[in-house]
DNA sequence: TTCGATACCTAAATCGATTTAGATAGCTTC
DNA sequence: GAAGCTATCTAAATCGATTTAGGTATCGAA
């Protein structure tokens, strides 16, 4: 097409609007718009036509625009506790649901909250200043204030992690009530029969799971499972180790560590390295990890991967999917571990 | 004030607009606009009444309204490299920009690239979409083609990290050059003599700067310091566990290592205990890092630690500073490293 | 008294999109 | 040939802010 793009002035050449268009084209900006938008009383050969002169000149709807006419905000918001997590958890996430919304209208904002403050707050906020379509939660509780929140409100919301009534929430989770089971059952198919388990948080849906898990492993392989105490693994460091080496005192039987984050198997490795221990021999640790480092750090760690590229693409997609099709049903997904091979 | 709240609309009582003040104080929206600006030609009284009834309302600027009219976006964006970087840096640096951000009216979004990408292209999407009016780099190379980029387009911009002709650039830095020369010092006073550094990146500044730092002790101090081949400390742990092995091997009189991140730590303890060394015994390590965890994992580290929720709240006030206030002289930070005392 | 200046405010246009209502043309249909 | 229909488009209003231009009252001075 050999268009008259003399007649473009350089900001409409930067970044044509509808105007641009109307001009270009010889009709009325409404009629452009609903060219645009496939509306039923405009000729199909126009439609084609503005279609192929939008691509041409690369028109992108302006999102100020949009936003002040429709109130859509073509933002959604990732709401992120700040953790003690000493990993890359949280980019990553952050990085895998960036890149999912890459290819779609939608930016992506990031809503920190501190531990010392109500949950609920940055909701709040996120909600008062109409600054989001939809929210990613992450650390879900069994009973989440903030998703009761978003729910009276009907903004849509995705969840990594899942609460108790999570019939209808769009979710993505890691099987947890698995990841206890098999890996318990690992460590007893190793032959460990007296296990300490580095819980998550006790608040988090997740440390239930996980928990419901090995009592299933011990029911089923009649190993002896004890829940560490004083510490859980978002805990510092030389709180987990020094948690872990009194459990080891009280119980010198111990020969086995399930941990639920990657610096809790780390601390695990310190402490019963330094009681004298030996990985792989007199003891195993197995952990769940969402970056690659244990196997590298101790080979005999048994190893279950948490996937979170995967967790963030689908969460991606499963809050735009609320926002954009709130009619169609929810989308969960559970995601199964299963341990590291070695290579 | 007693106010004829009655009189509001329940969208007006969420949010209310010019339109609402307007309407309630029996004046213009121009007028009131116009006195929420303070601008000259209202009467000072008015400008108190009109503030009053804003603040009693809790009257927040719509953004599309704002950004419809003025082209400014109130969104910075921090463009990030998605790192193999093990511990959680980014998400830190991510936590601080925001929460420097939450008392302005600027949001954050964030862009991730990655390594198989033009990094210049994030910054075009910025550019092109008109989605941010100022953005925060990291990874700085000395001649890094974004900034030329940014400078020719007059987009305000804030680097973590800086390039060789920094000199009117906004930025906050650690002090890799102190960090080089202070830690071979550190591990010279304890009497290590032939020190092997594990360097970042070397098309990073940062990188440049160290062994500057590290040429300087060198000179000063007449250790001899080798610079670890075929890894950096950003290669995966595996690897650079392997590349120190080997330079142990082939360097046996090694009794010191420098390392720029925790990871690279981790490793260079794996790979000088796997080699029969004793850590603050016959070996010292020192090294930098942002997440405290070295301490807990081996005692006997000496740790630089670098303080990223400065560097993020300083990112966010010098961005917004160069925003607002462009014709002000750039902010710039460079963050004195010093050791981590025994407690 | 009248002119001009000053202070203070309002009217209207604008940014870029969507939407509702209305207009025009061409075609049937009787 | 007039009425009615359908297809296709345009006009105007709207979202919430800012800005330019213009209007009115009040006051002082000639």
């Amino acid at each position: 097409m050999n268009l008259p793009k003399a007649t473009l002035t350089p900001a409409e050449r930067e970044r044509p609007t509808l105007k641009t268009l109307a001009r270009l084209s010889g009709l009325s900006v409404p009629t452009v718009s609903r060219a645009l938008s496939d509306a039923p009383d405009i000729k199909p050969a126009t439609k084609i036509r503005i279609r192929a002169l939008a691509d041409e000149l690369g028109y992108r709807p302006n999102r100020a625009g949009l936003r002040l006419r429709t109130g859509k905000t073509h933002v959604v918001s990732l709401v992120l506790g700040t953790d003690h997590d000493l990993m890359n958890h949280t980019a990553r996430l952050i990085n895998a649901v960036a890149s999912a919304l890459r290819p779609t209208a939608y930016h992506l904002t990031v809503t920190p909250y501190f531990p010392d403050e109500d949950p609920v707050d940055p909701i709040r906020r996120i909600v008062a200043s109409e600054s989001a379509d939809g929210v990613i939660l992450n650390r879900i509780q069994p009973r989440d204030p903030r998703i009761d929140y978003l729910l009276a409100r009907n903004i849509p919301f995705a969840t990594h992690g899942r609460r108790e009534a999570c019939s209808t929430d769009p979710y993505f989770d890691f099987d947890n009530t698995a990841f206890g089971r098999i890996g318990c059952e690992s460590l007893a198919r190793r032959g460990r029969q007296n296990i300490l388990i580095v819980a998550p948080p006790p608040t988090q849906s997740y440390s239930l799971h996980m928990l419901e898990g090995v009592r299933q492993a011990a029911r089923a392989t009649g190993i002896v499972a004890e829940v560490l105490q004083d510490a859980d693994s978002d805990c510092p460091s030389h709180q987990i180790t020094a948690a872990i080496t009194r459990h080891l005192h009280q119980y010198p039987q111990t020969d086995g560590v399930l941990c639920a984050s990657t610096s809790a198997a780390i601390d695990a490795t310190v402490a019963v390295e330094s009681g004298g221990l030996v990985l792989g021999d007199t003891v195993d640790i197995a952990a769940k990890e969402a970056i690659p480092f244990l196997r590298a750090f101790r080979r005999a760690i048994l190893v279950f991967p948490e996937d979170l590229m995967a967790a963030g693409h689908f969460l991606a997609r499963a809050l735009i999917n609320a926002i954009d099709a709130s009619g169609e049903p929810a989308m969960q997904a559970l995601d199964t571990p299963s341990q590291l091979e070695d290579i």
